[in-house]
RNA sequence: CGGGGUGUAGCGCAGCCUGGUUAGCGCGCGUGCCUUGGGAGCACGAGGCCGCCGGUUCGAAUCCGGCCACCCCGACCA
C-alpha cells in the first residue's frame, strides 16, 4: 500500500473536543472520524486496526471450540417482553416501529435472539455443550457518550453465548471462555487483569471482568497486595475488624450545631476525626425508604445495598422523605428515633467507641453514642466502597486502587434466560431440563481505544504489532531518486512476499514530515531508505518502541524484522 | 434529565462585552519557484448563509428571544 494513494488525514493540531489521549490520537492518525454523538467511521488505518483485533478474537474464539454466527441487529419486542427485558432494559435501548406498527428496538446485546435460536434447534442433550458467537456491531443508546470508541453508542463487539446440560458443564464453558480471554488480551499486547464483577441487570451468579489498567480507566479496580483478589470496587469485599474495646456505658449528649452540617463541618466544628461520625444516609427505593449507617470517612456502594436487600431502584431521598423517615432536616439525620423504617449498617460503624450522629432536629447533632447500645440496627453487613489500605477479603493482605478500562466481562447466566423463554432440552432420562447458560463479551472497538490509552508517547501511537494497521513503514527520503525508489520498491515487495503488512510513504514530502507522520501513526518498525546509508548498501530499521535505530543489509530486513516481532511476542 | 460551556473556511482559534467599510490569524489546500535526515522559505490563489429561525435597529458575527448540535461535570450503564 502507497501511502500517496491511502486515506489518512492525519492532524497537527489536537481536535477541540477529544479528552482521552486514544481519543485524540486516533483522530490525528486519521483512524476515526465522527459522525455524530457517540458514532464513529472507521477510516482506512482504523478498520485495518480494527480486523486485526477481530482476526485474534475469532482465532481464540474458535480455539476454544466457539462456532461464529452472525445475528440480526434489528430485534422485534416480542423476544424482548418474553425475557421480561422490554420493561427493565430502560432508555438505553433504542427502539422504534416498523411501517406495520410492530414494535423493534436495535441490539444491544443478543441472549434473546441466541436463545430464541438454541431452543428451537437444540432439543436433546446430545446437542449440548454448545458455544455461539458473533462480532457485531451494537447499539446503545448511552445517556451520555464520550472518550471516542471508549463509550460509543454504536460499538463492536463479540459477544458468545453458551449452552450447556449441566451445572459441571456450564463451569467448565465458564473456565474455557476465561482461558480464551486471558490468551486474547495477552496476545493484544494489553496489561489487564480479571476481576470479580457483580453481574448487574444481564442477572447470573457470577462473573469476571477483564480490566485493561490505565489510569483514563472509567472502572476502579480493587485488587490485593499480596494475593491475587482482584474485584471492581462495585463488587469489592471487605474484610472488617471486630471492635477492640467494650461497650460504653455512656450516655448520648446534645451538641448545638448551628448549620453544620456535612461529616467535614461537623468534624471540623466538633473537633473530631471523620472515622468517629455515623454518617446516616436516607434513600429512597421501590420498596420504601431505607436508612444506611456508614461511618463518617466511608463512601457508600449502592451495588451492595441493592443486592443485599435486592432492590433494583435505589436513589437518595430528597428533604421531604428525610423529614417524613427522621422527623428532622437534611444534614442533622441520625439512627436514634428511628421507627417503621429498615436500617442497616455497615460493620465500620462498630469500630466507633464514641460516636457522633445527627441528632434528627436542627443544628442539633448527639455526641458519646455507642453504635452497640444506643439504637436499633436491623442488619449489619458490608455496605461501604472500599477504600485504599482495607483489609483483604482472602488473605492477610491489604487492599489497593487503581483505575481499569473494561475491555471483556464474562457471565455465568445460570437459567435467567433459558427459563423465561423456555429453551429446554430432553436429557439421558428423557427429561425436559433447562439449558444453562453462560455469555461472554468482549468490547472489539474499546480494545482498540485501550491499547491505545495503554501504549502512546509524545509523538503519538506505539501500536503492539500484532494490532498495527500495518507492521512496516517504509520512509523513502527523496522521492525524486531513481535508486532510492527502486531500492524501496525491492524491499517493499520482499516485505509483502514475507506476509509483512508494509506501508510505502512514497509522499514528496520533507523527511521531517514523514517522520512525524510515521511516529502519530505508531507504525512499529519503519525503514528509512536514504541516499547516506543507501551509498553504503543499507537501509535503517527503526524501532517505533525502543526508537533505536540499525543499519540493516536490504537482503537481511525480513528476518531482522521477524526477530525482533518475536522478542515483543516473547516479552509479553 | 440537572448544572456549566462552545458553535466564525477542512482543522485550531481571534473578533462579540462597547453594532458601522471588503470578517481576520495560524495550520491545511491549489499553482509556481526554491528546498529535502525530524512538521522549511517566498510569491500568488481558492475557500465563509459568522449553527438555524425570529426580533430590535437606518445597519447585526456582535444586542434580545426561541430552537438545534457538540463538549465538560453529575445521575445512568454488559
Amino acid at each position: 500500500m502507497k501511502l500517496s494513494r491511502l486515506l489518512v488525514p492525519t492532524l497537527k493540531e489536537d481536535p477541540a473536543d477529544a479528552e482521552v489521549i486514544s481519543h485524540k490520537l486516533m483522530l490525528r492518525a486519521g483512524m476515526i472520524r465522527k459522525l455524530t454523538a457517540g458514532i464513529y467511521s472507521y477510516l482506512p488505518l482504523g478498520y485495518r486496526s480494527l480486523r486485526k483485533v477481530e482476526q485474534i478474537v475469532r482465532e481464540e474464539m474458535d480455539a476454544a471450540g466457539a462456532q461464529e454466527v452472525f445475528l440480526p441487529v434489528v430485534q422485534p419486542s416480542e423476544l424482548w417482553k418474553e425475557s421480561g427485558r422490554w420493561d427493565v432494559y430502560g432508555k438505553e435501548l433504542l427502539r422504534f416501529k416498523d411501517r406495520h406498527d410492530r414494535e423493534c428496538c436495535l441490539g444491544p446485546t443478543h441472549e434473546e435472539v441466541i436463545t430464541d435460536l438454541v431452543r428451537r434447534e437444540v432439543r436433546s442433550y446430545r446437542d449440548l455443550p454448545i458455544n455461539l458467537y458473533q462480532i457485531q456491531t451494537k447499539f446503545r443508546d448511552e445517556i451520555r457518550p464520550r472518550f471516542g470508541l471508549m463509550r460509543g453508542r454504536e460499538f463492536i463487539m463479540k459477544d458468545a453465548y453458551s449452552f450447556d446440560a449441566t451445572e459441571e458443564g456450564a463451569e467448565e464453558s465458564y473456565r474455557q471462555m476465561r482461558v480464551a480471554y486471558e490468551k486474547t488480551f495477552q496476545r493484544c499486547g494489553l496489561e489487564f487483569r480479571a476481576v470479580e464483577a457483580d453481574s448487574g441487570p444481564i442477572g447470573g451468579s457470577f462473573s469476571h471482568e477483564f480490566m485493561v489498567l490505565a489510569d483514563t480507566g472509567e472502572d476502579t479496580i480493587v485488587s490485593c497486595d499480596c494475593c491475587d483478589y482482584a474485584a471492581n470496587l462495585e463488587k469489592a469485599e471487605i474484610r472488617n475488624e471486630p471492635p477492640s474495646f467494650p461497650p460504653s456505658s455512656s450516655t448520648p449528649e446534645k451538641a448545638h450545631t448551628p448549620n453544620v452540617k456535612t461529616v467535614d463541618e461537623v468534624a471540623n466544628f466538633l473537633k473530631v476525626s471523620p472515622a468517629t461520625i455515623i454518617k446516616t444516609l436516607i434513600l429512597r427505593s421501590e420498596r420504601g425508604p431505607v436508612v444506611v449507617l456508614l461511618r463518617g470517612d466511608h463512601e457508600l456502594n449502592e451495588v451492595k445495598v441493592k443486592n443485599f436487600l435486592n432492590l433494583a431502584e435505589m436513589e437518595m431521598a430528597d428533604a421531604n422523605l428525610i423529614l417524613e423517615v427522621t422527623g428532622g432536616p437534611l444534614g442533622f439525620s441520625g439512627p436514634i428515633g428511628i421507627h417503621n423504617v429498615p436500617v442497616i449498617a455497615d460493620h465500620a460503624i462498630l469500630t466507633i467507641e464514641s460516636a457522633v450522629v445527627g441528632a434528627n432536629k436542627a443544628d442539633t447533632h448527639l455526641v458519646n453514642v455507642d453504635p452497640r447500645n444506643h439504637f436499633r440496627v436491623d442488619n449489619f453487613g458490608d455496605f461501604r466502597a472500599a477504600t485504599e489500605g482495607d483489609l483483604c477479603p482472602r488473605c492477610p493482605g491489604t487492599l489497593r486502587l487503581s483505575k481499569g478500562i473494561e475491555v471483556g466481562h464474562i457471565f455465568k447466566l445460570g437459567v435467567k434466560y433459558s427459563k423465561a423463554m423456555n429453551a429446554s432440552f430432553l436429557d439421558p432420562e428423557g427429561k425436559e431440563t433447562l439449558m444453562i447458560m453462560g455469555c461472554y463479551g468482549i468490547g472489539v472497538s474499546r480494545v482498540l481505544a485501550a491499547a491505545i490509552e495503554q501504549n502512546h508517547d509524545d509523538d503519538g501511537i506505539i501500536f503492539p504489532p500484532p494490532l498495527a494497521p500495518f507492521t512496516v513503514i517504509i520512509t523513502t527520503l527523496g522521492a525524486k531518486s531513481d535508486a532510492i525508489n527502486d531500492a524501496a520498491q525491492k524491499v517493499y515487495e520482499n516485505l509483502w512476499s514475507a506476509n509483512i503488512d508494509t506501508l510505502w510513504d512514497d509522499r514528496n514530502e520533507r523527511p521531517g514530515v514523514k517522520f512525524k507522520d510515521a511516529d502519530l501513526l505508531g507504525i512499529p518498525f519503519r525503514v528509512t531508505i536514504g541516499q547516506k546509508a543507501l551509498a553504503q548498501g543499507n537501509v535503517e530499521l527503526r524501532n517505533r518502541q525502543s526508537k533505536e535505530t540499525i543499519l540493516v543489509r536490504p537482503e537481511d530486513l525480513v528476518s531482522t524484522i521477524v526477530a525482533q516481532i518475536d522478542s515483543w511476542t516473547a516479552g509479553q
